[in-house]
DNA sequence: AATGAATGAGCGTTCATTCAT
DNA sequence: CATGAATGAACGCTCATTCAT
């Protein structure tokens, strides 16, 4: 019962933190607003975090286990490096569609923040970005995708895509209608990094010219 | 003279307020301590800028401005999209390489502040970014890339890639080598979006001249 | 019984909040770390003190009557007045001594309190003082001491001097042997007090008592 | 002028501050009082002084100086170990009686704050201090005090009887005429120490027996 | 009787910014 | 023009105290 409510009003108080840092920003936002808006006393949200920037920390933990969490049993269900990255890739777009404050705050005030790197939330989410790298050595495996791609990069432009479109989202509310950039995304990388039957690998550089010239001269 | 020696003294402000920022971030960072480390006083800092963000928003200015002209003259020396955008590619890497301070302070506090969006080092950032977007569509009209593609979303792949391999250069130091990231890069996003069928890569730099000639000359 | 629990509990609680307030004084010392040390509840505690102050002001109580009550005992077995002042100098010291966190408190945080002058644990200590005045005045009377003493003032020499030793050694640790220093401290001022003429030390306690009684008996 | 000007509102504030202290106590003191009473707003105290307890630290620094100038030239002016010794407990009690604020401070905040004793503040008093040993050790030399008394005692004896009656009459008003009370109390002290023409040592406790019965005895 | 939980009321401190010289 | 000095306006955080069970 009484465990029931603390967790209620936590989750209230993250809740409007979230709201409050997401329209205010995290510096300009106080704990008064929040105090006021979740209708919970500033002393009483000391008991729940410890500081302002505690709060802060404390906000994508849960958002992101539940997204990771549905992302992995996804990739159970689904078969092919690339219909999997085109899942990662839809679950995330969606996800901070349907949450754009928390999408606003992860984006804006925790992704560029040095501290928030020895938070647990951001182990969180460096565990759950790590099944992104492994299907993009799974496809590496399985010859879906090419031998030589370094899957650090690939990795690197899926996030920094979504980071890139979601952040210009938060910011202006462009482009209106995210999930539509999905597929042209995913099919865009796919069309670069997977193995092809008809002559896929001399477009790639570091294979030597004379691979290339042969396949040319044909 | 006089006119010389304050754009000196402003100058060393921007200078010094990029170092302080990037080290110690926008809002810790004090007016104070620039002023201490710039040797210049605290009310002349407030001669030569309104306020804190004021000085903030007028550090991207330069810089933007001098990494846009070069890749415009650039660009009018380079024939082809793809060796265009990897030309842009590798003058946005390498000009944050070489300005890290710089690069941090866009990275981690201009980027996600809205009120950054109205200023006119922003507008100079949006004129600079507008060259790719006509890069692709030039690229779209010879034919070089698909029709199909959406020159937005290659730009914004582009640029979300580069921005989040470089924030977390400047917030971690990794990945040290940031140029080599360039043509990977470059070579996945090409092989999303080119034509294929006909010879794709007539304008690859590092193909031999010959083989680009040859193609050409036919 | 139950009252009996109670009576344990309230002197666990003012034993442990003597311990925190010498600790670590009396304003930063909280409710919450003698509630911890003590492992009673914040709550229960306010069941037995109004206010923090009023735990304060509670500590002298009982620690001073009994100083108190063992004075007056030891006092109606000692002849002559300069043999009651040492025994009263000698207690006092002994009492500090063992109650190095009492005396803290005692020196530290009641001494200086305007509002604990209305206190009950005032009074007892004001109603022990007295002891001392009177067996000053005793002396007087009695011919011991000259006539000309001023008994408050000679009093406040004696509480003055114990206070100042204390004061430092339960700040400072400094002197190591307070005790060592009652004989001398009681010595100097019994010479600057007593008549002379007549042999003035009759009742000096480490004098043989055949010297006393030559004396006497010349 | 800047600088006197300085020095002013520095003196403004330590004046107001330990008058406010002195009513109100450190700890229910508060800056924003200070500021509203000496007209110089809360910011600036802070340019002048670090924190709170370092405006309180820097009180007794130079009523301190004062004091002990004083006492040092009229020292020089004074022969005789007694002498001197009065001298320094009239100084003392005058300082104090005219400075009612500032004995309130040092008697009820400054004495029993154990940070204070690492202050510059601390040092000129210990400094001052020690001039009241060299007194006692000078007269124990010239041998118009006697041999055994112990130094440190005796000056804890005077200074832990100002205190005592300083501490009463900042906190109770008592006793009324404080300077009554220098001349007794020295006397006391000082029958109790010097060296006296007739029979004075024998008294001494630590002296042995057989010197004290020849010394009788003759 | 005992306590976990909640909060009202404050306060020290910080700085961006302005002013007087 | 340059600056040393002054300050207004906030805000995070703490705790003694109370309440509900």
């Amino acid at each position: 019962m009484s465990l029931n409510k603390m967790e209620i009003r936590k989750k209230k108080i993250l809740h409007t933190a979230t709201k409050i840092f997401a329209q205010r920003g995290f510096k300009e936002a106080t704990i008064s607003e929040i105090a006021k808006d979740s209708k919970i006393s500033e002393a009483s949200i000391y008991e729940y975090f410890s500081t302002k920037e505690g709060l802060l920390f404390s906000i994508p933990a849960e958002s992101s286990r539940v997204l990771f969490d549905t992302m992995a049993f996804h990739l159970k269900l689904i078969r092919g490096a690339a219909n999997k990255l085109r899942a990662i890739v839809f679950l995330f777009i969606d996800s901070y569609r349907n949450n754009p404050d928390f999408a606003a705050v992860l984006m804006l005030y925790l992704k560029h923040n040095k501290k928030f790197l020895d938070t647990t939330g951001h182990t969180t989410i460096k565990t759950g970005i790590k099944q992104i790298t492994r299907v993009i050595e799974q496809g590496i495996e399985t010859g879906e995708f090419k031998e030589d791609i370094n899957p650090y990069l690939i990795r690197s432009m899926i996030l920094g895509t979504i980071e890139h479109l979601v952040t210009n989202w938060v910011m202006t509310g462009n482009p209106k209608n995210l999930e539509e950039l999905v597929d042209p995304l995913i099919d865009t990388i796919i069309q670069g990094i997977q193995n092809r039957g008809d002559d896929p690998i001399h477009w790639s550089l570091q294979r030597p010219i004379n691979k290339q010239d042969s396949s040319n001269g044909t």
